[in-house]
RNA sequence: GCCGCUGUAGCGUAACCAGGCAGCGCGGUGGCCUGUGGAGCCACUUGUCCGAGUUCGAAUCUCGGCAGCGGCCCCA
């Protein structure tokens, strides 16, 4: 048994550097749910098969992780969380005052092929809204998104948006139920027309309703007026529809007004995930063909677990947009002192300097070696420390500690407590309360 | 699920096309050099992804598997 096949396809080991990015940007979005009033909750990995069959969706479904527990009962390794959410919400929540907002950070697992930015465990942040159907909640996860891009140091960004309350009130003005949209709408995000097409056309009025769909297909726009104006002319004859665009063109106005990054406004857009009904987005990055953050309105799902309650949220995927950030804005947190005592004697000296550094919150590694000061300094500079201090037989006589600054590469002999002093700015207690 | 490219020490690579002693760099460990040579020197460490085939002989050619990367599909 050597390491070599004993880590699953699509699963990783994250290594120090690639961990302190993930990190740096789950700190942003749980700055987010402070900012913002979401409260972080975490749900169970593994969940009964039940809970995604509901409307998780086709491609999502005959991707998870499925296998019968020990009990025989059929559990999946959650595919996704927001299902997951609901049914905490409905469970847990039913009295908390509305809206709730709940946020979470939580690793998913999809049996997907493995490829850019794709691997079959990952970790996605959320933001969900419970409790109201007013267009500023859905333009508040927007502008969370926005600014979740922005904190990050990530530029060139944009949403793309779409409606699909909009597609299904079109759909259900031509008499087509709901599960037929479902498969509809799942065809029509896979760029598989034909097939959709078809199942419309065996319906009375399958040909206007193709009709339709084609011409909003055609709308795709950064300028949001014109595809307002374009997707008007298209769905006149359909007020249910005009109430949805007027609602999207509401969402995208209080977006604005937010500072949200620039659209790309598509009428045609639809979601994998069946229980979308209103405002739909993705968000992409220039010169990254995936999407990194994702959402939409879901005001049925709650209903379906057992508690009536509208719902929008989205679920940024933190290993994506690592992908997309710059390396340089990750601050690494590298250790402030090493402690090198080269003889015996010296040894209590180094145990009170690196106690009073650490009681002090400064970053201390103590050197147990007693190997060459010259190897010493090398491990060091390899490690990135910023100080070391060295403790000899002349320290050790004169009660001091020689402290090196490996950057300007000048030292000092100091006592242990002017040393103390010295170090004591690097403290992690002082460097959060400016963060 | 399908398709393409790739697989040589812990890591990065050479030799592969055109079969013939697997080499180099980095790292790691130990040692030497009187406490700062963040160095150097010496030694050690470890490999042709797995399996079959062709061949006197395979890292090299063929087939299969597995894996990595990427593409389709879909998404985070």
């Amino acid at each position: 048994m050597r390491g070599e096949n004993l880590t699953l396809r699509g699963m990783r080991n994250l290594l120090p550097d690639e961990k302190a990015k993930l990190n740096r940007i789950e700190s942003e979005i749980r700055r987010l749910f402070k900012i913002y009033g979401f409260q972080e909750v975490e749900t169970p990995t593994v969940e009964p098969l039940e809970l995604f069959e509901l409307k998780s969706g086709e491609e999502i479904r005959h991707r998870m992780y499925r296998f019968t527990d020990l009990g025989g009962r059929e559990v999946v390794l959650r595919p996704e969380v927001t299902a997951s959410i609901v049914k905490l919400v409905v469970q847990e929540l039913r009295s908390a005052p509305l809206p709730i907002k709940i946020g979470y950070v939580l690793n998913v697992f999809r049996y997907d092929e493995p490829q850019y930015g794709r691997y079959r465990e990952f970790k996605q942040g959320g933001f969900e809204i419970f409790g109201t159907k007013s267009p500023l909640a859905d333009a508040e996860i927007l502008e969370i998104s926005s600014r979740l891009m922005e904190g990050l140091g990530i530029k060139n960004y944009y949403i793309k948006i779409g409606h699909e309350g909009i597609l299904r009130a079109a759909l259900t003005n031509f008499s087509i139920d709901e599960n037929v949209q479902d498969r509809v709408l799942g065809l029509i995000d896979k760029e598989r027309l034909g097939e959709a097409f078809e199942i419309l056309s065996s319906f009375r009025k399958g040909e206007e309703a193709i009709s339709i769909i084609r011409s909003l297909r055609e709308i795709k726009s950064k300028d949001p007026d014109e595809a307002f104006r374009k997707a008007g002319g298209v769905l006149k004859e359909i007020p249910e529809a005009i109430e949805q665009l007027e609602n999207l063109k509401e969402i995208i106005e209080l977006a604005k007004a937010s500072k949200v990054g620039e659209f790309l406004v598509d009428m045609g857009f639809a979601r994998g995930l069946d229980y979308y009904t209103g405002m739909i987005f993705e968000v992409y990055v220039e010169n990254l063909k995936i999407a990194v953050n994702g959402g939409g309105r879901y005001d049925k799902l709650a209903g379906l677990l057992g508690w009536d309650v509208p719902a929008v949220g989205c679920a940024p995927g933190i290993d994506r947009l690592s992908l997309a950030m710059d390396e340089k804005t990750v601050i690494r947190d590298d250790l402030v002192c090493m402690i090198v005592s080269m003889v015996k004697e010296g040894d209590i000296i180094a145990a009170k300097l690196a106690s009073m550094l650490r009681a002090k919150g400064v970053p201390t590694f103590v050197d147990y070696t007693r190997r060459d000061v010259s190897k010493a300094l090398s491990y060091a500079s390899k490690r990135n420390v910023k100080y070391v201090a060295l403790i000899g037989g002349r320290e050790t006589e004169a009660g001091t500690v020689t402290l090196k600054n490996m950057e300007t590469k000048s030292q000092e002999e100091l006592r242990v407590e002017q040393a103390v002093e010295k170090l004591s700015p690097y403290s992690l207690q002082r460097l959060d309360t400016h963060i």
